[in-house]
DNA sequence: CTCCTGACCTGAGTGC
DNA sequence: TGCACTCAGGTCAGGA
C-alpha cells in the first residue's frame, strides 16, 4: 500500500505506540527482500529504545536510542501490522519486532511483503545524509520548498512527460502511479505533455493539486485497494475518492467524456482527454 | 548526462 | 480444475 499517503498513515499509526518503546525481541524469517537485511539488525536493535518515526518520500525512518535509524520501504506489496494479541504468523511475514511501551504494554510490529520488493535497513544516524536510497530523493511535496521555482530548476533541459516527471523520486519524493493520475486529473493536464512545455500556471496547478490530493488522502487513511489495510486493520478510505485511477470507461466527473486508459512507461495511466490537455 | 526497458517477485483475476 | 496469460500502489541497473 505504498505511496506517500499510505506510508504517512503507517507512520502515524506507528507513532502512537512506538515512541519510547523498548525492543524486546526481533525475528527475521526471510532476509532476502529487495536487498538482504543486514545480519546485525537482530543483535543491534534488541533492547534499544525507539524514538518518533518519520517519513521521507516513501520511506519510514525510526530513530533508535543507540543513534541508529531503522528504515522501512514497503515496495509494491509491503504492509506493516501492529498486533496486540497473540499472533499466528501469516504467509510472507518476514520480520517481527516485539516491543514494550513505556506503559508496559506489549505489541508486535509485523512486516509482510509477498513480492519482496520492499526493504528494511539499519544504519548509523551519521550515515543518513549519504544513504544510498535517501540521498537521491527530491523535495517533499507537502513542504514549503515545493515551489514553482524548484520545479522550473528541475525541468530545465528535461524532455520527459509530466506523469513520469511527477513519479520521479529524485524530483518529488512520494508520488506513485495512483496519485500521479489523480493529481494530473485535478490539474487538467494531459499526462503525456512534456514538462518543458508547461507554463508557470500549470506548475502552480500541479503544486496545488498535489498538496490537495495528498493531504486529503492522508486525512482518510490513504488508499486501500487489493485488500491492503492500515496497520491497525482499518481500511483507507481514499479509494472511494479516486476520480480517475481505475475508472476507465467511466464517465468523467467534470464533463460527459469517458475516462481513457493508456500505458506510459508500461504503467496504467488514467485521464480525461477532454479535460486534460 | 537523460530516458526507456527489463528485471526483480508473488498472487489475483480472466479466458479457454 | 487446470493452465496460460496479464496485471498489480516500486525502482534499480543497464543500454541506447
Amino acid at each position: 500500500m505504498p505511496e506517500l499517503p499510505e506510508v504517512e498513515t503507517v507512520c502515524l499509526a506507528l507513532s502512537k505506540i512506538l515512541i519510547n518503546s523498548r525492543v524486546t525481541n526481533i525475528e527475521i524469517f526471510r532476509k532476502d527482500l529487495r536487498w538482504n537485511i543486514k545480519d546485525n539488525l537482530e543483535i543491534d536493535l534488541k533492547q534499544k529504545f525507539l524514538k518518533k518515526p518519520y517519513r521521507r518520500g516513501k520511506y519510514i525512518l525510526i530513530p533508535t536510542s543507540n543513534e541508529h535509524i531503522l528504515l522501512f520501504h514497503l515496495g509494491m506489496s509491503g504492509t506493516i501490522k501492529i498486533i496486540s494479541k497473540k499472533y499466528y504468523l501469516s504467509k510472507h511475514d518476514h520480520v517481527k519486532i516485539d516491543i514494550e511501551t513505556k506503559e508496559n504494554k506489549f505489541f508486535s510490529i509485523i512486516y509482510n511483503d509477498p513480492r519482496r520488493f520492499g526493504y528494511i535497513d539499519f544504519f548509523s544516524v551519521s550515515k543518513i545524509k549519504n544513504h544510498f536510497l535517501l540521498k537521491k530523493l527530491g523535495v517533499e511535496p507537502l513542504d514549503s520548498d515545493f515551489t514553482i521555482n524548484y520545479l522550473q530548476k528541475k525541468i530545465y533541459n528535461k524532455s520527459k512527460c509530466v506523469k513520469n516527471f511527477l513519479m520521479d523520486q529524485s524530483i518529488i519524493a512520494g508520488i506513485g502511479n495512483i496519485y500521479a493520475s489523480e493529481i494530473l486529473y485535478r490539474a487538467n493536464i494531459h499526462p503525456l505533455r512534456t514538462v518543458d512545455k508547461l507554463k508557470k500556471e500549470h506548475l502552480k496547478s500541479i503544486i496545488d493539486s498535489t498538496k490537495f490530493i495528498l493531504k486529503k488522502s492522508i486525512n482518510v487513511g490513504g488508499t486501500s485497494i487489493r485488500n491492503h489495510l492500515q496497520p491497525d486493520g482499518k481500511l483507507g478510505y481514499f479509494s472511494q475518492k479516486l476520480q480517475v485511477y481505475g475508472k476507465n470507461k467511466h464517465i468523467c466527473n467534470k464533463c460527459t467524456n469517458v475516462i481513457t486508459l493508456i500505458n506510459i512507461s508500461s504503467r496504467s495511466t488514467f485521464f480525461c482527454s477532454n479535460c486534460q490537455r
